[in-house]
Order: C-alpha cells, then structure tokens, then sequence
DNA sequence: ATCAGTGCAAACGATTTGCACCTCG
DNA sequence: CGAGGTGCAAATCGTTTGCACTGAT
C-alpha cells in the first residue's frame, strides 16, 4: 500500500482509527467539530450538515457516526448539567470548562481549569493519586460555573 | 395570621415557598428525594411513589411537581455526565458534589469541594467577583470527578 | 466484490401539554 | 369558593433500530 491512505487527496486523511471508513458523512461530522469551540447535540450537528450542501442526510446517521467517534475515542460524549440532551465535541489533549450565564445562557469556555491541583492531583498520568474518601482514583472531572455574564450584568 | 403556616399538623411544614401548595403528592415526592442520598429520575421517584400505597399517581404529575421544585430552588435539576437522564436532588445547604465511578457507577458524596477558591472567590454572597474572561460573575457550581472507586480498582 | 456505512421509516423512552375534575387554602 | 394542582391520554422530542441499498476499501 501507498503512504498512509491517500488515494487522491491526501489532505483530508489526518488521525483516523483503523477500522473507520473515512466517508463523505463523517468527514462532515468531523470537519463540524473541529470547527466549532463547544460541544454541539446531534440535532445541532445534523443542522449544520445540509446547510452546507443540499445533501440528503439521515439523522440516524449522525447519531451512528458520533456512537463509532466516541467508541475509537474520537468525541466525547457529554451533556450539560441539568439539561437532557447529549452533546459531542471532539476530545480536547486538554479538557474544556464552561461558564454558564443563568441569564442568556450563554457558555463561556474557560481558559484555565480552576481545579488548580488539576493536572497534578486529578490526572491519571502519573499513576495512582487518591483524592478525598475511600481511595478513589480520579480519571477526569467536569465543571460548570453558574453566574451572570457581562451583558447580562449590565443590564440591571 | 398564625404562627407560620399551621392549621392542624404543624409537622410537615417546614420549609415551603410561599406559592406551594402543600398537597399529598408534593409531601411524597419531597419525602422520597429527603430519604435518597443521591439524585433521582422522575422515573425513579414515579416508582417509589406507588410502592408505598396503591394511590394513583401520574407521571406528568410528578414532571411538574419537579418543575414546580426547581422553580422554586427546592431541588437541583442535573444529569450524569455522558447519559441523557435528568436527576434531581434535594437542594443542600451547601452544595454537594460527587465522585463517580467508571466502573460501577456508584456515586460518591464529597465531603469538601475541590474548588479552592469557591466559598471565597466563587460564591456571590461578598457582591461581584470576576473569574476568568469577561467579568462574569459566578453566582454557583458544579462538579463531577470521574474515577475508579477503592473496589473497582482492586478487582484488577 | 464485500461488508461496513447509510437512508428511511417505524419504534421507543422520556418529557410535555390540553382538558376536565379535584383539592388545598 | 376559586385558583392552583392533578389524572389521563394524546402529543412531542430525542434517540434507536430493522431493513434494503450504496459506496469505500
């Protein structure tokens, strides 16, 4: 076989898992992903793929297409606390918080994690770290903050 | 008027919002989420409902006494990380978060919040506090670590 | 050519809503 | 008594699944 997976163009190969076919859908679901900075529902997704082109897509597809990304851990599958709808976004090398204006509610990712013994204390690089009760390993954490935004402040 | 709100049974009044009526259902639902130690879907509550008498309850009733809840900062409305279903619990003094276990999913109240800062620099009671990008101004948080728990781990 | 991937439509589970009746305050 | 709360059933929303067909390897 030749370099990587490069029948014609050689541009749009990138990281892909093995056993995934890299099709005209999921290229889209991934292209869509990277594009955006928050998470997206599958409904959200499925929007964005037929505003591109006219395209006939199934919302079936999109939900089948995010199971195989997170299964070869391309996404990861999320939901916002307190609401019922599951979103995806692709796995960050860091993770990403929000905070959330109870007015707007807008999400505003946050820069830094304000977990500070994060990486040290929280991540499992290391090996084994126990944290609070009963030795429990701590792989990863997720955080949401509650307020208002600047906007939302300023009109009062 | 009275004392609080007394007519006979002075016992099961305690804390309710003015608006509330105090009615059969609504004692049952909040009894149940006081006698839980962690989160419950409005499934699970529908189902402890009936299992103590053969009253007839119905569903969308319990949907809207959790609504009627949450409007009211009685209960917090959350779901587990990855999965679509919506929990409530009963809305604690001070928040509460949890550990939770990739594993067996059992779930784990922490005693202390890892957030550092929050009392201080998170919470609203000493008027604006900016973090992070933005002057936003968080009012509350959330938080969920992920891990294995003392047992999952040693069956390894 | 083959089998994973897709479209379509029906199935499903969780939550919401309209309406008539009931009950707390 | 009257507004708010409830039961019931139908409606809606998000997600899943079966089946026949298509397309990437």
């Amino acid at each position: 076989m030749k370099n990587e997976c490069d029948p014609k163009n050689k541009k749009m190969a990138e990281e892909f898992p093995g056993g995934l076919k890299w099709t005209k859908q999921r290229k889209r679901v991934y292209q869509i992903l990277k594009d955006v900075t928050e998470p997206l529902s599958a409904a959200q997704i499925y929007a964005r793929m037929d505003a591109w082109e006219q395209e006939q897509y199934a919302v079936s597809t999109i939900y089948r297409i995010l199971a195989a990304f997170e299964e070869n851990s391309l996404v990861d599958k999320t939901t916002w606390m307190g609401e019922g709808t599951v979103v995806y976004e692709l796995k960050h090398p860091g993770h990403v918080h929000y905070a959330v204006c109870l007015e707007c509610h807008k999400r505003i990712p946050l820069e830094h994690c304000p977990l500070h013994m994060s990486a040290s204390h929280l991540h499992p690089a290391d090996g084994k770290q126990e944290y609070e009760a009963d030795g429990f390993t701590v792989v990863s954490h997720k955080i949401e903050l509650y307020g208002y935004c600047k906007e939302c402040q300023e009109k009062r």
